[in-house]
DNA sequence: ATGACGCTTCCGGATGGTGGAAGCGTGCTC
DNA sequence: GAGCACGCTTCCACCATCCGGAAGCGTCAT
């Protein structure tokens, strides 16, 4: 929208200096609260009120009403010993409400882990959003080494095999759109960052039925991937098997990419969904 | 929820009379940003802009500036199809920075304390890993003939309040391959040895709630534990009460088992949980 | 014991928020 | 197909609400 700050004459010299929104029209405070709120989720440990100012650039008086406002509604929590802030059960909870509606991970859990029992390996679930995989699920295997994964946090898609699983069943034009839109960085030696490559790589998807993603996304971790149709058969979401290279070795390679396709066929059947108009 | 918005018919004249902000204690338009968000969170399916106004009380342009706003961030989402609001993925990532730092063994003590005092019996918390329980905190009683678990310490799951109560919580496929990997063994005379028997004490322990051990594990030993879950409804750990015969008498054990039911069910709330899909 | 630092509270001022009302767009009913 | 009704979105003037400087207080390190 645009935003219409230019209606008042702005003569007056003594205005603020500070005229153009940060980000077009919203609420200040409601933006401040949700900006204090990612900071802490992005933080490792925790933050002090200190940290907090810095991070979200606010007077001290001001991020503590914020923090101690969301607090009360447990969005927000601090530990009285240290004083440092974190996320609360509040947004948690509320957060996971993200994942209503679309029972996917519901539904998907058995699934995935019957999937890690089989395999060994730490089974992921994610979703293309905006450009990026965001994670939705993991389970973990019970290995020492093991890859992890967050959920809800966003990867991106040209480097990871769930990303690459959903970008192969896209709609070509569709996924060309999406890897202009988002160039691909490199993130190790190995990342595919020339279109061509890339493009390459998802035709040898397709082929294969699953990804590899071969240390592009992290020295020593390998991981394959398959897509989940919806019911129109355009992809939903991927599942992904992960671990290790040590574990995860060329000779495992065709036989952990038929289990998550398999896994990935019985997902596409439980959410309803039909096989895609394979090429 | 009864949306005290006691805005209209109000005693004031003109003035406020400068109360001690009983529940104004914060800042308004995150209070409420807050209150749309819970409530998107808790709504099945997703709301209407109307239905939001309904459930926070809000004139319809200060929850559409509100919602607008949070949708900037990814905290909220609108469907254009159907015009419903839901939770973001924004607020689906922060809110999975709860679980770092989510120490179950620091959120859990308070309730364990209060646990112990009610009943005056010792509590325990232990989690599933690998096939066995692991104690990781107890509150001691005061008598002078308490239970002592070390936590950090290992027990099997069939002969245990807390392993039989984690073992009813799980899906029965995944029960049954546990009780398989790790074949009953008898500790005492009245140990459940034969998977027929235990199988059907975690049916009675689904459909009482608690998970009781008899003497099962020690002599004289007694216990009941319930099943704490986390946001998926999945168990995560298990508090028990124990003592030794003489004071978990047969009369005591409902009380008790209520009580337990009812610390566990505080601390899924406070780890984020949500209850099972009950049988 | 003294200083320094950081958290918390307070308060006047004015910025930013509020919600009524008007303006669309869309999906029904007739 | 026309009209209607409902609900979403934008706009705007008023003023309640929020902002942030400054003072107060507790805690830790020197």
């Amino acid at each position: 929208m645009t935003a219409g700050n230019d209606r008042a004459a702005d003569e007056t010299p003594t205005r603020r200096a500070k005229p153009v929104r940060p980000a077009g029209g919203g609420v200040q405070s409601v933006r401040r609260a949700v900006a204090i709120l990612t900071a802490l989720g992005a933080a490792e440990e925790g933050l002090t009120l200190t940290e907090v100012c810095q991070a979200v650039g606010l007077a001290p008086s001001t991020a503590h009403r914020l923090l101690t406002t969301l607090q009360d509604d447990r969005f927000a929590r601090v530990d009285p010993a240290t004083g440092l802030w974190s996320v609360g059960v509040g947004a948690f909870s509320v957060g996971n409400g993200f994942l209503r509606g679309r029972d996917l991970v519901a539904l998907a859990r058995p699934d995935m882990r019957h999937l890690m029992y089989d395999s060994g390996e730490t089974v992921n679930l994610a979703v293309a959003e905006d450009g990026e995989a965001v994670y939705l699920a993991q389970v973990e295997c019970r290995e020492m080494m093991r890859a992890f994964a967050r959920p809800g946090s966003r990867v991106p898609l040209h480097c990871t095999g769930v990303g690459k699983a959903l970008l192969a069943a896209l709609d070509p034009v569709e996924a060309d759109r999406l890897i202009a839109a988002h160039p691909p960085a490199p993130m190790t030696g190995r990342t595919l960052v020339s279109p061509g490559q890339l493009l390459a790589d998802l035709n040898a998807t397709r082929a294969r039925g699953y990804a590899i993603d071969d240390q592009e996304q992290a020295v020593g971790l390998r991981c394959v991937a398959a897509v989940i149709r919806d019911q129109h058969g355009e992809p939903l979401a991927a599942v992904s098997l992960s671990g290790p290279m040590a574990r995860i070795t060329d000779a495992r390679l065709p036989g952990l990419g038929a289990m998550v396709i398999r896994a990935a066929a019985a997902l596409t059947a439980r959410v309803g969904g039909i096989p895609g108009p394979v090429a």
